[in-house]
RNA sequence: GUCACAGUGGCUCAGCUGGAUAGAGCAACGGUCUUCUAAACCGUGGGUCGUGAGUUCGAAUCUCACCUGUGACACCA
């Protein structure tokens, strides 16, 4: 029962005695960006068309049918009807259910307690994280919790890149340039630093390529030396992301590597054989996907017989629809590997797999750094723990001049500057690429993070100073006043914000919600002394305590810590 | 060249299942802390919604063409 139904109700009434039965209302009902001209307005144009008559007569005739009694007010302007509706009852009924509910408020069950996957953040080990990998990790996450608030159990998968031609590359560099003890001193940095070099090297020197082809040869040969180096590369790489995903609170469900489907793609090719899917051109063994609109067919097999990453995510694919039933399959993967996302889905198609249509393709935009692509092999990287260390200190420099009595500051400094990065990094739709500035990543004012952070932090401490607003009492009315009925407003949309970001996978949908009801509440609480004590004392307590419930469950869901104090 | 995605104030973006006067944040300028955390609030200036056609009572929103940017275009992932 949100605020609109009264409305909803009340023209689904009256219609059919209109002469129209077959029409969405809801669909049609629209928020005026302007409140002044009411709380819903529903818009008479599109029956103009069916009934022939000027939109002001129809808004009129159907004024006329309508129960006034049911609203504040009920007005015709321009061919709408506007309808202000009566605060009271409504509003109360909203903070008794959030009260009730607390961080159940806003479930929306679409899953019934089914599985998902999500294929998420997926960094390649020797190479350190990057913003990039930011951008799968938080997104990916963000999914997941909202996936969850709507019923669904996602599991939450990392799909390592550990396997490759790059690996040949790095084993050749160690063998010529690499050292032990540095390596364990500092296992990433010198990695990259040896992969770096040997891209460089092998610009002028291309023999060095095939050098690297050898060396990832004899590791999927089982060759006993270049599995104890991969195997160590990877242990040490691994090590360091667990220090990441610690910092940021992300924890996965499963870890697979590349290397895990390796004696799991032989029955996809064997599958692909028998389906009669498997053609060779050029040496290569390729599934035809012209006659589903495709310029290139997929490439399964390499003509030198290696396999491809499109012939590991087919194995990945099948393999996790087989251990854990999911009626969906989520990938937050970056936009530049739409093709081959689709070509994947294809391939599935083609081999028969009904829930090919169940794979979600949920990409996001590239992270520039000067305008250009970032690079690992160029070594054009923006470092993910150095921006986090940024935001740390920042964070902790403010507490320090605004709150220098704070107990637990470090703990808090981390909260908001990781706080100000994630946020920053979901704020905007997936899709839009960004240039990276770290001055805009760790800001603290506006439409950040830390705001939403601190406007919760605000409510919190009227909670706090507050004596007895858990002792039960009943809600008066204090929602005359325009600013409190603006946050009953916006509180009340909350289900429909979650179930939109489910709809699109779009966190930023979140996100922007989080800013609106912080914007909206810091106008309260600026306009309305709320720590007075007279008998409505304890129904203003009730709306900054419902508040700053669903500000923190917000937050919560995107991923984003919401400190008591900061 | 083909395909995909994008183009909204100086910058970053909302709005895009068509609807009233195109909204925020940053930056600039000017106000508000003896009163619940000023990481806040209020105000001012700033926009041919890439361009041109079309559909419509009505287009930032839909269609088409073009321009610009980015990405992808089989043996990388």
């Amino acid at each position: 029962m949100s605020l609109e139904s009264v409305v909803i109700q009340e023209l689904k009434r009256v219609l059919p005695d209109y002469g129209i039965t077959d029409l969405d209302v809801a669909q049609l009902l629209e928020k005026p960006k302007n409140s002044d001209w009411g709380d819903f307005s529903f818009p008479t144009f599109s029956l103009a068309k069916i009934k022939h008559k000027s939109p002001y007569n129809i808004a009129e005739d159907i004024y006329q049918l309508l129960n006034k009694n049911l609203f504040a007010k009920v007005n015709i302007v321009n061919g709408y009807i506007n309808f202000f509706i009566l605060r009271t009852n409504v509003s109360k009924n909203l903070l008794l259910k959030i009260n009730n509910e607390n961080h159940s408020f806003g479930k929306v069950d679409l899953g019934h307690g089914k599985t998902i996957t999500i294929d998420m953040s997926s960094p390649n080990i020797a190479k350190p994280m990057s913003m990039g990998h930011l951008r799968s990790t938080v997104i990916g996450n963000a999914l997941a919790n909202i996936e969850t608030k709507c019923g669904y159990q996602p599991i939450k998968i990392n799909f390592i890149g550990d396997w490759g031609t790059q690996f040949g590359k790095l084993l050749a560099a160690y063998k010529m340039w690499g050292d032990k003890s540095e390596i364990d001193k500092n296992p990433i940095d010198t990695l990259l630093k040896l992969y770096v070099r040997f891209n460089q090297k092998a610009k002028e020197d291309p023999k060095l390529n095939d050098l690297g082809r050898a060396w990832f040869k004899k590791l999927e040969d089982g060759d006993k030396e270049a599995i104890s180096l991969w195997k160590w590369f990877r242990e040490v790489s691994l090590q360091r992301f667990e220090e990441i995903y610690s910092d940021l609170k992300i924890d996965f469900d499963w870890y697979d590597g590349e290397a895990f489907y390796n004696d799991k793609m032989d029955s996809v090719v064997k599958k692909l054989k028998s389906e009669n899917l498997l053609t060779v051109s050029q040496g290569a063994q390729v599934v035809d996907l012209s006659d589903e609109g495709f310029k290139n067919p997929a490439l399964i097999i390499r003509s030198d017989g290696a396999s491809l990453y499109i012939t590991r995510d087919l194995a990945a694919a099948i393999y996790r629809k087989k251990k854990y039933h999911s009626v969906k399959s989520i990938y937050v993967v970056g936009s530049e590997q739409k093709q081959h996302f689709d070509e994947l889905k294809a391939v599935l198609k083609k081999m028969g797999y009904k829930w090919s249509d169940e794979v979600i393709y949920v990409p996001f935009g590239l992270i520039t750094y000067n305008g250009k692509k970032l690079s690992t092999r160029e070594g054009r990287i923006i470092l993910l723990n150095e921006v986090l260390d940024n935001a740390y200190d920042l964070a902790l420099k403010q507490i320090n001049e605004k709150n220098p009595n704070l107990i637990n500051k470090e703990e808090v400094a981390r909260e908001v500057g990781y706080g100000a990065v994630v946020f920053h990094d979901l704020k905007n739709e997936r899709i839009e690429n960004f240039d990276f500035k770290l001055e805009e990543v760790v800001q603290f004012e506006g439409d950040t993070g830390p705001y939403v952070q601190y406007t919760n932090a605000r409510a919190q401490s009227i909670l706090r100073k507050s004596k007895d607003y858990q002792i039960k009492k009943d809600i008066t009315d204090i929602f005359n006043e325009d600013a409190a009925f603006d946050l009953i407003k916006i509180l009340d949309q909350y289900p429909q914000i979650i179930f939109q970001a489910e709809k699109k996978y779009e966190p930023s949908i979140l996100a922007k919600y989080a800013i609106q009801l912080a914007k909206v509440f810091n106008r309260y609480y600026k306009k309305v002394k709320i720590l007075v004590e007279d008998d409505q004392l304890y129904t203003r307590l009730q709306l900054v305590r419902a508040t700053s419930l669903v500000l923190q469950d917000s937050l919560n869901l995107l991923g984003i810590k919401a400190p008591n104090e900061m």
